[in-house]
DNA sequence: ATAGAAATACCGACTTGTCGGTATTTCCCC
DNA sequence: GGGGAAATACCGACAAGTCGGTATTTCTAT
């Protein structure tokens, strides 16, 4: 079998060293490469590949986006999401566009070869320990590091999400209080001093 | 010349991709692959090679840490920076740091090898529109896009420090209400309800 | 030189967050 | 089934942010 491959990625350097790297494979032939969102649909008329390499993160439209537009225009080219991002909503995302393959930059080049031809033979490839699992997993040692509950790991995605205690008391039928006091547990066992920095600490783990 | 070089980057694919380019450039030797910060000092002991390709996010340590070491121990092995990021202050910083280059991943391969080679000769390499210049543009457009002043934009970046009022008054030689009033205008131009709103928009729009 | 923008400053009222303490109910494990 | 953790709830006090209005001084560009 022959795989003609379009590389769809912001970062020159990366974009050019999968090239290269590809080139050496037996059976792939890299027929295009692009550098922004909007720039995919054209090559794919263009050249008609058998599969795209797609980033998410690029200017103009984001990586699922564009899968999107190339399932309705042309359900036959293989899609393999390349991303860095191990994030559930990312990966739920993919699964809910039929995306046929979801690969992260820190595989290694075995398995982005295995996974090019995987998903060449109709397979969906979605790397190991992706996206649930490991939210889930993550989830779990977060609680066991900071002491936390799921009450309160469930009022820190919402303090997130910049809602107000108040916000979050409607939402989940509790009293302001409630809210209040559990924010005030967390901000104790996180050693936090404000809204803000809860958030920041939120995000830096990838809650 | 040769030059043996180490590359340091935890994205297996990228570090992996790289590698198979460098070692089609002639005089390019790869002696090295290092997937995370703290693995870079042993393998520099190991190897003693001519110059260290260094990402800045890595767990464990980031590459400019890990250049701050390396500078110390080895004074003789240049530095590359090889990030993502054309951020001001990592630009900054590397070059407080005495790191002989930064380069960005949407570099193309020619660039990569041009600036290997220039730093290899001791000439220091900075892409073109790095750092300063770029950001002070990028500033401008922001400015001008949302109607905003130099002080606003100086608190904008205070507030998403996680400074309050207050703290950004005692900075800046202010009276509490001129912050306070600042902050009201900017959340009036940028249509934003409250502090954490401003931070995100600051952080999605690269502030 | 002068008009308009920017920066500075203040007041009062109200909302939201932070923190101290305290107490009851609910749930789950041994 | 009993004990401890978790969840729920309340009060008061103060800090910080939001918003309305207003006013003076300082730049800056024409």
């Amino acid at each position: 079998m022959i795989c003609r491959l379009i590389i769809a990625d912001d970062h020159v350097l990366f974009n050019d060293a999968i090239k290269t790297m590809l080139e050496q494979e037996q059976g792939i032939e890299v027929v295009g490469q692009v550098f922004s969102g909007e720039k995919v649909l054209a090559a794919v008329k263009r050249e008609e590949p058998d599969l795209i390499l797609l980033d998410i993160k690029m200017p103009g439209m984001t990586g699922i986006e564009v899968a999107g537009a190339i399932r309705d225009c042309y359900p036959g080219i293989r899609i393999m999401i390349l991303s860095m991002y191990d994030d559930k909503r990312f990966v739920q995302e993919c699964k809910k566009y039929n995306v046929h393959g979801y690969m992260l930059k820190n595989a290694s080049r075995e398995e982005l070869v295995n996974g090019i031809w995987t998903v060449m033979e109709g397979r969906p490839y979605y790397a190991a320990g992706l996206g649930e699992k490991v939210n889930i997993h993550q989830q779990d040692d977060f609680i066991r590091r900071y002491n936390l509950t799921k009450r309160e790991l469930e009022i820190i995605r919402l303090v997130k999400e910049n809602y107000t205690a108040q916000d979050i008391a409607d939402r989940l039928f509790l009293s302001v209080y409630t809210v209040e006091t559990h924010r005030r547990n967390i901000n104790l066992k996180l050693g936090i001093k404000n809204t803000l920095a809860l958030v920041k600490f939120a995000e830096d783990n990838e809650i």
